[in-house]
DNA sequence: CGTTTTTGACCCGCGC
DNA sequence: GCGCGGGTCAAAAACG
């Protein structure tokens, strides 16, 4: 509303009314005729200001339409840029590929390393396949993404676009050659630079009483193994969603905590994801790439940080906590012989452990808890969010069957007894990740406001609504980079970006086409375990006692697993979906 | 019979 | 150079 008209109403108002004393003395019927004009006043000044809300909205998503194809045609010169200077190395120097896998991918290293052995040994087709993912590898958030971008997303691009400081045009492999110009976001391009050697491990700590923890993936085991300071097994399982998937995992159960599943993700899905599957690899991509940025983007506040909690008797190296925040902790193997024993032991502590940076993702409510109080020097980074809890991610077996979804992925109601502390925790082996209180609370807020729309539209939040939500946190701070893009994308995007899993949702004629919240009954009401199989028979809890070993069968009956995970077999035989439900993966045999 | 798991052997990097 | 330990391979076994 103008100024001007409105203080010409005013006037006009206090004209009448001052006119109101003089004349109520004098005529009846003029008084009349003043109110009468006030409410054509009135009625006028409310057309008028529905106008300018009308007006105001139009001009917000012209701005929007504006902003978008503004950072499409952006991204479209870099990529084109990037794919010049791309092929140009490329025929320079074969052996140095300029396109870094960013994240939770293989080295380049190793790239070269494998590419030497088809080198001496072309007989092995195998490496060659190798050679051949290790050229999509990524960040697990680039494929995804980069469709996002594309998708009707539009107030969401307005904070992803910021987000990528590269974007490529990369030749997928066989799994995507009818896709070659398939858009590619490198989060950080300065990562690469910095890091090239090492590939980053995302760490998942959670309360898991299930072999595996249920991220939705297929995996198949290829290896087990006794690792050092710690009795339980490691087992080894490899990505088999798609053939050449390069992405491995570790799981090992917590030496301290039985009950605590560590399950270690390194490597980049190159297949599309279901909506399940995308969630933790996403979750675990954001960390990584969250790790990678702010080990290089704070050094400052590294060094501050570092020197803070060295004198902490708790932790030998630095770390920032966020009570009922992100809780970010840095450190070393050689934690693992500090007296408290409330952070992971990552699995991979050994020499190599250098070579692979790793976050932790602390979904065990008990560490937050526990860290918060002796860091309390650090509270001043302490943000408080109530309700969202993302230490109920909860991957594995102990909820209860009659969930709600808004349960199921961000438990609100959780009976971790957590009183609303947040353990998502992010242990950096490597880099510090010195967190400012100003990067924090928009992602918090962004968090509470994304859950409050989620439940507010129950089951299945609006795409529009989800979006609003992320644009506007994302919009608030920039800073949000890919964390939030990338977990959020996970849960949001699915809907519409994913053409081969909607060409197997259709196949399969089960509707795998879900958002957030959406279960099948049918497969709800199983048990799922890694290789989206059912789970009735865990190894794990042979070894157990028959006490413990009935309960976790219990348990396990009880629990809601997460929907499913189309399993190769599965896309290929549809009707086996329901047969593998009640198959087990039986694993965690101790050897050597 | 195809797929997955098991498990001993092997490879490799690192520290001494 | 050697040993240690993490990680992977691949043949055999198990499973459905």
């Amino acid at each position: 509303m103008s100024s001007s008209s409105c203080s010409e109403i005013e006037e006009k108002r206090v004209t009448s009314i001052f006119h109101e004393d003089d004349i109520s003395t004098q005529q009846e019927v003029s008084k009349e005729d003043k109110l009468k004009y006030a409410k054509t006043e009135m009625g006028e000044v409310k057309e008028e200001n529905e106008r300018l809300k009308t007006m105001l909205s139009r001009v917000e998503k012209d701005y929007n339409t504006l902003q978008l194809r503004f950072f499409d045609i952006v991204n479209k010169e870099v990529s084109n840029n990037v794919v010049e200077e791309s092929s140009a190395s490329h025929e320079e120097n074969d052996e140095e590929p300029e396109f870094v896998s960013l994240c939770l991918g293989r080295s380049p290293r190793e790239y070269k390393k494998e590419a030497t052995k088809v080198d001496q040994n072309s007989n092995k087709p195998k490496k060659k396949e190798d050679m051949e993912v290790n050229l999509s590898l990524g960040l697990d958030s680039k494929y995804m993404l980069s469709m996002e971008l594309d998708s009707d997303l539009t107030p969401m691009n307005n904070g992803l676009e910021e987000l990528p400081k590269e974007v490529e045009v990369e030749e997928k492999g066989a799994l995507f050659s009818t896709n070659k110009s398939t858009k590619v976001i490198n989060v950080n391009d300065e990562i690469s630079d910095q890091m090239p050697t090492k590939r980053v491990r995302v760490s998942v700590r959670a309360k898991c009483d299930t072999p595996t923890m249920n991220d939705g993936c297929q995996w198949r085991k290829y290896g087990q193994k006794i690792a050092k300071g710690n009795p339980c097994p490691r087992a080894y399982y490899r990505c088999t969603v798609a053939p050449a998937c390069p992405v491995r995992k570790q799981v090992q159960r917590c030496a301290d905590d039985m009950s605590i599943l560590i399950t270690t993700y390194e490597g980049t899905h190159n297949h599309p994801l279901q909506v399940t599957a995308s969630a933790m690899a996403y979750t675990t991509s954001a960390a990584a790439s969250m790790m990678l940025s702010g080990s290089t983007t704070s050094s400052s506040s590294h060094h501050q940080n570092l020197h803070h909690h060295n004198n902490s008797t708790s932790f030998g190296n630095s770390q920032t906590l966020l009570n009922n925040g992100l809780n970010f902790n840095h450190h070393q193997f050689e934690q693992s012989r500090t007296p408290k024993q409330h952070f992971f032991i990552p699995p991979n502590h050994s020499s190599h452990n250098n070579l692979f940076p790793t976050i932790t993702l602390d979904l065990t409510s008990h560490s937050s808890l526990s860290s918060s109080s002796s860091l309390s020097s650090a509270s001043s980074n302490i943000v408080q969010i109530p309700r969202f809890s993302p230490n109920n991610l909860n991957f594995c077996s102990t909820q209860q069957p009659n969930f709600t979804p808004s349960s199921t992925i961000w438990n609100n109601n959780n009976n971790n007894n957590n009183n609303n502390k947040l353990g998502l925790g992010f242990i950096n082996n490597n880099t510090i990740m010195p967190i400012e209180k100003h990067q924090i609370r928009p992602f918090n807020h962004f968090q509470e406001n994304f859950y409050q729309k989620c439940v507010t539209n129950y089951q299945t939040p609006s795409r529009q609504a989800l979006a609003e939500t992320i644009s506007k946190a994302i919009s608030t701070d920039p800073s949000l980079h890919s964390v939030i893009a990338a977990a959020v994308t996970s849960i949001v995007g699915q809907g519409s970006n994913n053409g081969v899993n909607q060409k197997e949702t259709k196949e399969n004629g089960l509707g795998l086409n879900l958002k957030l919240g959406e279960y099948p009954q049918l497969v709800s009401n199983n048990l799922l375990n890694q290789n989206g199989k059912g789970c009735l028979k865990g190894s794990y809890f042979k070894r157990l006692s028959p006490t413990t070993s009935s309960q976790a069968k219990n348990f396990m009956l009880l629990q809601p697993s997460l929907p499913f995970s189309v399993s190769k077999s599965s896309a290929s035989k549809p009707s086996s979906i329901v047969n593998h439900i009640n198959h087990c993966d039986s694993n965690v045999n101790t050897r050597h």
